[in-house]
DNA sequence: TAGATTGTTAATCGATTAACAATC
DNA sequence: TAGATTGTTAATCGATTAACAATC
């Protein structure tokens, strides 16, 4: 239940990298190897070597000297690690151009995240996208504490983003995707992830500027 | 045109949070505030407050002992530092649900990125969405050289972003924004910014899953 | 066996935070 | 003036990288 190993918090940037390793290593997998060592890892990313085998040890995977790391059981501490195989369900609010993005995006279910339902003010948005229902906001606080739902995912303009939180919060919800620009203001209990666009577009044009500077 | 003022490179985490300021200090600039102190800004993020004024240093911002910053300035040089004033024009390739998000988001413009066109290999996507055309991927580098574009924006599956990407460069782009979760592999000089949402959830399943062990 | 590779401890690097003099 | 706040230098913290013994 609680801290079993002594888990030292992995990093956000372990988090980050966990996933990329993953994808190369399906790709191996897929092309029939079963073994692959850190430093080739290593030398797809362009990462230093040492990083990747603390990455994988983190994560609970296991190598052998001499021989590197089989690639199965890696993909499978990395699964694990990261919580894929044990999905969440989810909610979201906003069902505009994002939102519809995310509701007709398959690829998070192999994440550990089930869109059950989104909900959405705009009753021209209320149909239902990729099989999944838009509700009226009103039935939001009700439906989502009968679902037990923990995660919640905002897609609204960035001025309601903080009243959505709130909302969220009261329905009992611990974990927040939050994918509008906005700082989200709660409490120390409450997980909240930011996915924000414009911040990454930000850092592209800072780069941009800089380098011409 | 080269380092004039010895810019020692900003970090990343430092190009993240000068728009949160920004959209700070343009909320307190329609309350009618004309002056902020650091602190404030720092207290509005649980931020340390030495960071912020860091933060606002790197952009060229200035302040006053004793009274703070000036909001319409700062604004202004943040505007600056990130080249949000300075309008890039960006070609997108792949139209799909995100693609289609980002050709219909009106909000990049105030951040430095016009988005002139879209590039798709399905005749079915070849249309217009928000006054953009979607032409088709034969044209891509005939019209990117001709029209001098220097940003791509990559919006296509994990599978054909790093064939797309290669393509960019060929086609003498500099700077790519990618929002797949692919890794790029692209030669030293080529900006390449990653915005991708499965790694975001990613962090979110992992700390959920930290969290629940 | 010899040598490649892991696992882990130590060193380095960079970012965050603390401290404090300068200033209006 | 007194005191709040900036600008900047120093200390701390955490993540990355280097070094190397253990291992198969």
């Amino acid at each position: 239940m609680n801290n079993q190993k002594t888990n030292k918090a992995v990093s956000r940037a372990t988090l980050e990298r966990l996933p990329k390793y993953y994808a190369f290593l399906a790709g191996l997998l897929a092309k029939g190897r079963e073994v692959v060592s850190g430093t080739k890892i290593s030398q797809r990313f362009g990462f230093d070597p040492t990083q990747v085998r603390k990455d994988i040890e983190a994560a609970g995977g296991q190598g052998r000297p001499r021989i590197g790391f089989e690639i199965r059981p890696t993909m499978l501490a990395i699964e694990t690690f990261l919580g894929w195989n044990n999905t969440n369900d989810a909610v979201l609010v906003g069902a505009g151009y994002l939102g519809a993005a995310l509701l007709g995006y398959e690829g998070f279910a192999g994440k550990g995240l089930n869109i059950l339902a989104a909900f959405d003010k705009d009753p021209a948005r209320q149909k239902q996208i990729n099989g999944k229902t838009i509700f009226d906001m009103d039935r939001f606080e009700d439906l989502v504490k009968r679902l037990g739902v923990k995660i919640g995912v905002i897609c609204v303009p960035a001025k309601d983003a903080q009243s959505i939180a709130e909302l969220m919060i009261q329905a009992k919800i611990k974990a927040i995707w939050n994918l509008t620009p906005t700082h989200l203001n709660v409490p120390e209990d409450i997980i909240v992830e930011d996915a924000d666009l414009s911040s990454s577009l930000s850092i592209l044009s800072g780069r941009l500027a800089a380098k011409n500077k």
